[in-house]
DNA sequence: CCTTGCTGGTAAATCGTTTGACCTAGAGGA
DNA sequence: TCCTCTAGGTCAAACGATTTACCAGCAAGG
């Protein structure tokens, strides 16, 4: 593990000459045969420079924490990836954390801002307890992005077109002829919850079609919860013969439970989905889904963060629309 | 953003008496005024130690490279959240990184090992190309635990119980009465694939059942290969009733291109799989699968890096027995 | 002969912590 | 009175890279 120093001494020149070549700094006028003299010992010796030192003085550590709600979640992996990708192309790396993990793992992150450990933050379907994250990483100064959910005003948010994907899919829906179509929404609060509702209440609005609040209903997005809303749902007194879902788990949730009670999918009750993961694909019955851009929205997240500046309070969608994957489901 | 200087001069005492009382050092002896007058200020200024300072004093950085072969697998996510938790639990922080993305995520790994910005790495379902890797580790020391299969010798290796496992799935099939059971193995010369093989064997050799190279082909742990290497074998001469799969989304994808070809499962062709996830639970026909504990595989490789000895050469195998999930597919 | 200007560098301060060596005042013992 | 402890700290040298300011020597121009 040689330092700078001893490479500098090596090569017969100063630590400033070494860091500057390493660096590829233009600034510097270097005689060739210093140079190559320079990349030789530095090539021999596989000289790399100290994470550490480096960023003490630069103030930068090349490292970005990405906040997840959980990696399980197959449509979150996919971000999660996107965003690695992005990563991997800048010569960065991702510091992921669990948000399932609960206190601990958020105080761990509050911690890193706070020390500098990250040059930024990536906060996805960020939730009540990130704000003590988001407090100090604003106070700090340390950039931050919000994915999928827009929680503070003042941070820039980066999201897919979810009121297109919501539209899209119900449009779907009405054009096989349902009328009567439910709302599986995900968890109530979130921006992008809001946006695909919205959605969806265009689509009827334009087809002339009841869309109140009674043809709601909330789920978070995971296959359980899915099941328990489909419950809540056929419990009530609206009877769909469609349930657009704004998630691609909970509508897996909902129609395996629905096909237990005996339903026939697509015949009794249809359903889409939004998301493409390939348990769509493999699952009972063969979901219809919207598919989004996942990849990109992870790495349009980390992108965003290798800008300097920072918008504030900006919205970026990304352009990339969805696209209606029809399979047995509707 | 206050430093350790600046809380010094603000509590009237020199730096080092800050730092101790911050890192809670025992060794030093402070007068119980002065331990309060420092932490006051430390707590009105919501101090926090720079990271990149005191890795550079203490050469540690409290931070882990987790190397996995694709976050999407929902096997692979499942290791990833046991080893964040353990990781989370311990006030360190995970460095993660998709091999499936690459070289340059490769070339990422290795410049964080050689510039000292990780304490340790984990190296899930390793392969050729972490050579490199793995070669840059053990010259700068960096502690290196191996996940779920071994290539190189002088490292320790974590694994679950892998021929257990596949004994455990084959004997079901036995049970039920299959005799012609093929193994749809993982990839080839990874060492929980012979594991794996072996049990499958051993439960053939004690039932009295055939078990040569005709009846094993081997697959990518992925959907897509799964229904390739089904194609492989019903091309074949060996007609099977059942078959053991040694991954649960090779199992998927066998399951399902058996099924597109109008096979009855499990009436005509039976299947069991490796590891439980969501998805065999709830794909076309329900999977048959063992249960095994990914989460603590992912947990213990973690733990293992913190103890500050590393054992060379050592295999741990997880303690908590696979367990039969039994569904539809059997 | 004096002054610029350029080439090819060097020296040293700095980033913020950690840590081992040292220091001082007062108390207690002989 | 002198010596030795001990409590309660202080000092300053690292750690390894980056970067600003500076410098020597030579050539060219006037």
């Amino acid at each position: 593990m040689p330092t700078l120093a001893e490479i500098a001494k090596q090569a017969g020149v100063s630590t400033a000459v070494v860091s500057k070549i390493v660096n590829k700094d233009k600034s510097l006028r270097v005689s060739s045969e210093t140079r190559s003299r320079v990349e030789e010992v530095v090539h021999q010796t596989g000289y790399t420079p100290n994470r550490s030192a480096r960023s003490l003085r630069s103030t930068e550590t090349g490292m970005f924490a990405l906040v997840v709600h959980d990696v399980t979640n197959p449509v979150y992996a996919e971000i999660t990836k996107g965003a690695h990708a992005a990563a991997t192309e800048a010569g960065k790396a991702i510091l992921l954390i669990d948000a399932a993990a609960g206190d601990a793992a958020m105080a761990n992150v509050v911690d890193l801002v706070r020390g500098r450990g990250v040059d930024g933050v990536i906060l996805q379907a960020a939730q009540e307890n990130s704000d003590t994250l988001i407090t100090q990483a604003a106070r700090e100064k340390v950039p931050t992005v919000l994915l999928q959910t827009q929680i503070e005003d003042e941070l820039p948010v980066v999201t897919i077109q979810d009121r297109e994907a919501a539209r899209m899919g119900t449009q779907h829906l009405i054009d096989q002829g349902h009328r009567d179509i439910a709302c599986l929404a995900t968890r109530a609060g979130l921006s992008f919850t809001k946006a695909r509702v919205d959605g969806w209440q265009a689509a009827m609005h334009e087809a002339d079609l009841a869309c109140d609040g009674q043809q709601i209903v909330f789920a978070e997005p995971t296959i359980e919860d899915g099941a328990l809303a489909f419950a809540k749902l056929h419990g009530g007194s609206f009877r769909p013969t469609a349930i657009m879902c704004c998630n691609v788990l909970s509508a897996i949730g909902a129609m395996t439970a629905a096909i237990k009670i005996g339903l026939r999918v697509p015949e009794d009750l249809a359903f889409v989905g939004i998301h493409d993961v390939p348990m769509a694909q493999y699952c009972c019955v063969p979901l219809t889904t919207v598919w989004t851009p996942l990849f990109d929205l992870g790495k349009a997240s980390v992108e965003l963060l290798l800008k300097n500046d920072l918008p504030k309070n900006q919205h970026l969608e990304i352009p990339q629309a969805g696209r209606l994957v029809r399979r047995k489901s509707s």
